[in-house]
DNA sequence: TCGCTATAGTTTCATTTTGAAACTAGTTTA
DNA sequence: TAAACTAGTTTCAAAATGAAACTATAGCGA
């Protein structure tokens, strides 16, 4: 069945509305969800000041990203509502707390890396000053992330496409 | 040399206002540099929607992600000033254009896969309708995207440390 | 060729989000 | 005990967003 409103009417305004909600958070698209939990680059950041470099307290991970603290109180509360981060009790002995990454939020590792490597291949110079990653036990250069078929063979986006299931 | 200003002085407040601006585009993070080139979500789901779901005009794109289309129309301008996309005659014959993603923005691929692969993983339930990726030859779903070591053993957030260079 | 529709935007304006600064409350340190 | 530090919250101005209306060009059918 296939529903017809007026134009301008309530009813057609208010599916709208339905909709447009509808269309990310229940979208089939797995990136369009996970928008809704990231919910902006600012959380990206701020996971990857966590896992990556290492900031675990409010004053740290601030001063790190220089964002202004009531927005990053709104998205420390919004990943840990969404189960990426978790408060604990801070490491160093004080009463105050610290965040920590979950298992799901560690789970982002390979697409903050990728993210980070296609930021160094484009807007540094080869020989650049830059932060690099590096393996904490040989403290070598990690392989490039890719992407790759069952057997392991790299793929690229022509040769990959998107089905929808019903399962 | 430490600076030293008064609080509240024009001078202490540009010298705020530069260092923000340094913060991110002139971090030595390459993700940090990363966000200012792709600037926001709606950024990374245009790409996905051009790279994965195949979309190429304006009105495709719109459609399919349901926003706003001057906002479309700003970060579609953005995406191709910075090199992302590219702006082509479309491929239908028609005296209209369509958007195709650059080199540059099909090194993406891993990121947004990375990013697709978490979005199943933790919302949907296992046997949930889904639109799913897999490869076009065979047919069949792709490999987790992952982040190895040289030797191609896999890291964890545990293994992995961020140094400064000064090269 | 005329008129209608489709496409790809731009403009306008109300709403929402952001961010800087000031403020607050609890914690630690001297 | 007082001063300084930490982790926020509140307030308010500025910027970004998004919906709707508008525009201009392209395609199409008669």
């Amino acid at each position: 069945m296939q529903l017809v409103f007026k134009r301008n009417s309530l009813v057609f305004y208010n599916y709208l509305i339905k909709m447009k909600k509808k269309c990310l958070s229940d979208s089939h698209c797995p990136i369009a969800r996970a928008y809704d939990a990231i919910g902006d680059w600012w959380s990206l950041l701020i996971l990857s000041t966590i896992l990556l470099a290492g900031a675990r307290r409010f004053g740290e991970i601030q001063q790190t990203l220089g964002m202004a603290r009531n927005i990053l109180s709104s998205r420390l509360s919004k990943l840990v509502k969404n189960g990426i981060l978790i408060k604990v009790p801070a490491s160093d002995g004080t009463n105050y707390f610290e965040y920590a990454a979950t298992e799901m939020g560690e789970d982002l590792l390979p697409a903050l890396v990728a993210l980070r490597q296609w930021g160094e291949r484009y807007f540094f110079d080869s020989n650049q000053c830059r932060s690099a990653l590096v393996s904490r036990e040989k403290g070598e250069l990690i392989r490039p992330v890719t992407v790759c078929s069952k057997a392991g063979r790299e793929l690229r986006v022509s040769d990959l496409k998107v089905i929808e299931r019903d399962s």
